[in-house]
DNA sequence: GATGAATGAGGTTTCATTCAT
DNA sequence: AATGAATGAAACCTCATTCAT
């Protein structure tokens, strides 16, 4: 997609027919504006994702932490894939959407609070079936997982090093399940792939 | 700052040159470009940025784990802060500047980049000291740590619970030391404020 | 006719083809062009104008001025006919055909000019056969006249009152047969109707 | 004007500013629109002919019907003049300016109107007076006085005899005055200059 | 130093017309 | 014969930038 390639702003209707090989007046029949465009972009995006998180399983489907570290795993390798087949939305939605205007700011930000949402559901499930930490501030953690695991793909995107993803990755799962800190009291679990 | 209310590309010269009660061939005199006042605003977050960071004491002042923690509660306040004060500078950096041209985005990139740098000095001393994982991804989980940070303000400040911000601030402190997990064997950490 | 509600620049050809119940594409089988629907529409208004004259008897036909101002009262009445049935004709032979191009505006003046001649034999006759002034400039009292005739019919279009064209009608022949001055010495005809 | 020559829908802003001389872009520094422009001379246009009538004295200035005929006189140098010296202006408000929008037609429909009641007050005054008819009616009347003037300057624009104004002129206040049938038993005035 | 009038590249969008199906 | 997808010329308009005052 030429928007993630110029910028939605440096992207011109020529360039998009240009690179599409049609004229320019063509474009008008499948997209209502230029803005169009961008909105069809975003919802397919969040279309992807959101079929990624129910590929995930249900929020309830985990009984144990191993468990809920495999749909963990398996949401991992669904946002990877999608990152490397389509590298440019991720771009588009991140990147670029998030200033065209209020309209669309906000339409990414709902986006945003429904993966929060679904997030919770499983926090709660982990709760109730007893593997999750029974003070956890579920609303506010969820929001952070879902910042976590954006900004990864967001730093992976403009990163060099196509090895970051994976580690990342790796480090999102550890730290969300385990944190930082050594235990001397407590066999560290083993690290999760 | 004008661009955070209206945005960067909806904000033109005459908009700044009014707010700023000078004519707007004057702006000239003071900035290159408009892209260039960008760029000084840009400048001026990160500044703040890196000082809030430097207040937080250096990387080795922390002997065991609840001096990191206060270290990173003392970050905590002091983003707040910034963003209490200046509201717009985060939505500049955060949302605007990413999407005006690939120097630009480098700049935030580059600049996150450096976040974790410094991130991963504080890891360093933690294993050195012997208070966090030994196994742990220094640079992988820095990077998770600096795209925690900037999603959680990235959300409060879209979100419209004004509390919010403060629970995330938590939530981040609390799984990044202990994560999310029951720890059946281990008496879970009060929570820090 | 879409020309007469929406006007001519403001109808694209996918009205009228809408309209017209057919693809916008056959339109072209039909008209030349979108020019060329104007001027079929052009030349019907003209024509049914030029029937409405002849219908009002040959120049010849009249010996005295109560003939003139019959014939002249069945002009009114084909014309109070034609606006009654095709309102929209007038509308667009007189405020959007003007507009298009010289051609077209040429067409509409010579159609004028050629009222203006018409009405030049009546006038001829009338003289001839004494019931006219003598001193009358025939030329520019058919042409005046012919304009009073036009006038009249777009003001009444444009009115909302309905009953005007009848009295401005009636006014015309009123002005045209004796004027508006009084006449101490002389019986005022009675209003014709 | 670049209006009464090419069209107004046939102008683009282009052909006004290279006309003027100066960039396109300074043409909406001093206009909103393209319709702004053709508004203003609209009212330009429509000044100049309110100002020709008020110089042709009050509606009540005339007590005899040799005064109302020198005021129309008047009123006849006047609008030649303002034909004389700019000639396009009327072609844009008789054939232009109807075409572009039902804002603009009621606007130029009003201004008729006006004149119309402008018309009509001298009509009044003259029946006061008594030297015109008593059995006037005076709206209708005026309307078409106002059509057989705006008619006649429209028909004298497009017309390649420079003489025809001049004698359409002499044939309005002939005919408005005492009609075109002969009079046996009444001196037909002389013709009036 | 300050100003704002002037500029024109460049953007989005419309729509009459063509032509393969 | 009928269609409507495709086209691209051309329109209007914005706004960052320059420069004479």
């Amino acid at each position: 997609m030429e928007f993630s390639e110029r910028g939605y702003h440096q992207t011109g209707i020529s360039h998009i027919a240009k690179r599409l090989g049609i004229g320019h007046g063509t474009f008008y029949r499948y997209f209502e504006n230029k803005r169009d465009i961008l909105e069809h972009v975003i919802d397919s995006v969040c279309d992807k994702i959101r079929l990624a998180m129910a590929e995930a399983n249900a929020p309830t489907a985990s009984k144990t932490l191993e468990d809920y570290e495999a749909q963990l795993a398996r949401l991992g390798v669904s946002l990877s894939r999608i990152l490397h087949e389509t590298p440019g939305l991720f771009r588009i939605l991140l990147l670029e959407a998030t200033s065209i205007d209020p309209e669309m700011t906000r339409r990414i930000t709902d986006f945003f609070d429904w993966c929060a949402r679904q997030v919770d559901a499983y926090f709660e499930n982990g709760m109730r079936q007893g593997f999750l930490r029974s003070d956890l501030d579920r609303q506010a953690t969820a929001h952070v997982l879902v910042g976590m695991i954006f900004s990864t793909i967001l730093m992976t995107i403009n990163a060099g090093d196509p090895d970051l993803l994976k580690r990342m990755n790796s480090a999102v799962r550890r730290m969300l399940l385990d944190g930082i800190a050594s235990r001397p009291d407590f066999q560290n679990r083993s690290e999760p792939t």
